[in-house]
DNA sequence: GCGATCAGCT
DNA sequence: CACAGCTGATCGC
């Protein structure tokens, strides 16, 4: 196969042209390097375009090439062994992800190949209907060829409900705290149609930090400033930092007044208990709940208690499995649609890394051949057409003199530029504790 | 001294 | 466990 073309979420340079699937950090690396962006014309959405520079402030808008859901561009590729052209036609297809977040289907001289980033596949929803009808339209008939896919959650045993269920639900454990702050754990992007949801159920304001409202802004959310606030004295729901909500922040918080945290993700060991017993997918729920007009039955059957959800900590505190990546059952009617010769994981750990041809080999063209993915190291496989050489083990080189002199003052000065910014680790926000 | 990157952690 | 992302240490300019 021909390299050096073109890379997906990989930005080590090397390919002639460069493809964002959405704006997390974990599919960014290399893009703020030195200088600023110069090895080649950069694809993404239109909103991802919005938000770049906020991340990359020394990016070139005019490597910039946006390209909106549904929407198609000519590639002219050259071969780098033989200098032939190589056209290729590429088309964005919504991933419902994250704002901003697409797949991207690649047809032409190579091929056909379909990366789809982190993605949803809630088809019990419209919008998931919608980009169902995209990606079909631009297939027209087409066999992908390789399907490089989310395998997040590619297990049998993982399933959630649709998003708008969970957002209910978690509407359902705000009422039942009247009395209480409320703090969710959010990360930089996402999870936004969560927090309208509420405030509008609600009829309360939600407050985020200064650096969140400004993403919320440019997202187009909110002009009129009647959802979210930079003031904590307006609301008494809060979004965070995901990585600041913790048994620690909590309590600390508990000590001024009574506080709840909620945790909106997709990871299965936090949906357990206090006794440690999985719930959502176990086998007997206590109770389901019915919400109203989520599909055209009228009702979606849940397999959760919403009276009772999973405890994050020992406390007031709850996780619910309100996830961006597709579950199992998702994959599947993806698998199905699409029907690929060959499927990769996109994304792998050292630990675990699930092949989704191990579920799926049955919906593979190529299932007679033997399993030629590569042992995955740490990390997401989402380079595509590119050298392939991926440095596996690079040990820190040992020996330097150990410097301790000022290192102190070095970092926090690091931590505050960092904080200037990404956006500062909230713990205590505006709240008076203890200052000192 | 500074930015980039890595290891470690949640 | 680690979704995505913070933190501190270290490297190289």
């Amino acid at each position: 196969m021909d390299e050096g073309l073109v890379s997906v979420d990989k930005f080590s340079g090397g390919s002639q042209a460069y493809f964002l699937t959405h704006l997390h950090q974990d599919h960014t690396r290399g893009l703020g390097a030195a200088g600023g962006w110069r090895h080649g014309p950069l694809y993404c959405s239109p909103v991802t375009a919005r938000l770049l520079p906020t991340r990359f402030p020394g990016i070139d808008a005019s490597v910039l090439r946006p390209l909106a859901s549904g929407a198609s561009a000519s590639l002219s590729l050259s071969s780098p062994s033989t200098g032939r052209l190589i056209s290729v036609v590429v088309t964005a297809i919504p991933a419902l992800h994250c704002p901003g977040s697409l797949m991207y289907l690649f047809r032409g001289d190579l091929g056909c190949m379909l990366c789809t980033g982190d993605f949803r596949w809630e088809l019990g929803c419209e919008r998931a209907r919608a980009a169902k009808k995209a990606l079909l339209d631009a297939l027209a008939g087409d066999t992908v060829d390789v399907l490089y896919l989310d395998n997040t959650y590619c297990h049998p045993s993982i399933s959630f409900p649709p998003r708008p269920v969970v957002a209910e639900q978690m509407v359902y454990i705000i009422r039942a705290h009247p009395d209480h702050e409320v703090i969710i754990g959010v990360d930089t992007l996402g999870k936004e149609d969560l927090l309208i949801h509420i405030s509008r159920a609600l009829q309360t304001k939600i407050w985020v930090w200064p650096q969140r409202l400004q993403t919320i802004h440019l997202l187009g959310i909110d002009d009129k400033q009647e959802i979210f606030t930079t003031h904590t004295s307006l609301t008494r729901i809060r979004a965070v930092p995901r990585y600041s909500l913790t048994i620690e922040s909590l309590d600390a918080l508990n000590t001024v007044c009574p506080t709840i945290g909620i945790m909106p993700s997709g990871l299965p060991w936090l949906w357990k208990n206090t006794k440690g017993k999985t719930k959502s997918c176990g086998k007997s729920p206590v109770k389901s709940i019915r919400c109203k007009g989520l599909n055209e039955e009228g009702a979606i059957e849940m397999d959760y208690d919403p009276l009772s959800p999973p405890k994050l900590f020992e406390k007031d505190s709850y996780a619910l499995p309100y996830s961006d990546h597709a579950c199992f059952a998702e994959l599947e009617d993806f698998m199905q649609t699409v029907r690929p010769s060959t499927v990769i994981g996109i994304v792998s750990t050292s630990l675990r890394y699930v092949n989704p041809r191990q579920h799926f080999s049955h919906l593979c063209g190529d299932n007679v051949c033997s399993d030629k993915t590569p042992v995955k190291s740490k990390g997401r496989d989402n380079a595509i057409l590119t050298p392939k050489k991926r440095k596996n083990d690079s040990k820190t080189p040992k020996g330097s003199k150990v410097r301790i002199s000022s290192s102190s003052l070095y970092r926090s000065r690091v931590t505050m530029k960092r904080r200037q910014c990404c956006g500062a680790k909230i713990r205590e926000p505006e709240e008076p504790i203890s200052v000192d």
